[in-house]
DNA sequence: ATTATTTTTTAGGCTTGCCTAATCTTTATT
DNA sequence: AATAAAGATTAGGCAAGCCTAAAAAATAAT
């Protein structure tokens, strides 16, 4: 059985994986608030237990076995955030920090019905795939709304890596998951997008805020720009 | 701030005290499957944070900072076992473990969230009262089934100290909190006692498994014996 | 290519929370 | 009251996880 600490280093390594494609001994000490060396030795300790291959100075890949501790782990975190906005009323910037605790808590019974209890949803909150049972991860195909051509009719999809500032950004400009949008211009000079609501004003976001929203295209087709 | 093997014996100390009046040493190791000179390192730290008041060799008290923090604890496990019964759908039996593990979840938020969405209630699948968030338990005069008068018409309250044996005993006798019964008959040589529903069959339990039903009398006025 | 820098690993310590074994202290027994 | 038994505490160890400092390896810069 793994430690919590074991679960959150795995969950490090998973995340770091995810985006960067390669997971380093540092970035994984500074995601988990820990130091370079302490983090050498636990993956040596998990690659021991047969969750990772580490070679010292290559870095380190999940086996199967890790990356389904990792997805399990996903999943407990995206289900528990969901509860906590759906059923008790969290705003989706608070979340976070609790889900942390919570996925930790050890029942597959627990785990199971809270997904049924919600509907077995695919999405959390911040629009984040949850993974099923088995670890696979329901499709939708998703661009970042920085890649998305002028014109185009969005629904936002999710928000990537959103810290609490973001997220209360967001809230503040009116941004939710779901929303349905038209990408209304886009200005060279700071990559700042402006995006029009069905009704209602215009709402401008940075290229900083942009690279961290996922969008999916409607049925509406793309108007070309004029 | 607390750690969990901390939490563990605040919540160990106030429940022996609870009961018995006296928490000692091996009792208290005995309850968290520890060695008493274990507790007794543990039981002197909590005594210099201020949380209990320990006289080497005469037993703990705890002081009104540490009862605060054992009626908390007790009050998230008796609300994240309710939430696991009447949402999820756990069994009565099932659900101790689980609620072990997240009464540990440090959120005021999450806690009183959760309360809130449960309908704040007073009692939990047990019929155990659940503090309310200044630490006041609701009130009710409960009698155990021992003790009550042959022919009083009673409502089952409560399940003290349920083994999950004893528990899945109750489930199959078909004896569940709020179930009301009359005192039908008590045998002398053995303690057991028969208990009539309004309909059906007179459901017999032996006094050891009396001893642990806390039971309130309802409106009905107990008849004398004949 | 050699040196400098950055990154990773190893070595040695510290704290927490547990253990066993030995030493009190209190309580029971004779 | 003296002794035996039971219970509590202290002493010394051990594993997990973290740390800092030093050494080793990989990468970057001259």
């Amino acid at each position: 059985m793994l430690t919590r600490s074991e679960e959150d280093h795995i969950k490090a390594v998973h995340a770091l994986l995810e985006v960067g494609g390669s997971a380093s001994t540092t970035e994984v000490a500074e995601r988990l608030g820990t130091k370079a060396s302490s983090v050498t030795v636990m993956l040596k300790k998990l690659a021991d237990k047969g969750l990772m291959k580490h070679e010292p100075y290559y870095g380190v890949k999940l086996t199967a076995k890790g990356k389904a501790a990792a997805l399990m782990l996903v999943r407990k975190h995206r289900l528990w955030e969901t509860f906590l906005v759906d059923r008790l009323g969290f705003g989706w910037e608070e979340v976070h920090e609790v889900a942390e605790q919570l996925e930790h808590v050890r029942s597959t019974k627990l785990i199971d019905s809270l997904s049924e209890y919600l509907g077995n949803p695919a999405f959390d909150p911040h629009g984040d795939p949850i993974p099923d049972r088995n670890g696979r991860f329901p499709s939708r195909s998703t661009v970042l709304l920085t890649d998305c051509p002028l014109g185009a009719a969005i629904r936002i999809a999710a928000v990537q890596d959103g810290s609490d500032g973001l997220l209360q950004l967001l809230n503040r400009k009116g941004i939710g998951i779901g929303m349905e949008l038209a990408v209304a211009a886009r200005q060279e000079f700071d990559g700042s997008v402006d995006l029009q609501p069905a009704k209602g004003a215009t709402i401008t976001l940075s290229a900083m805020v942009a690279a961290h929203l996922l969008v999916e295209a409607t049925g509406t087709k793309a108007k070309s720009s004029h």
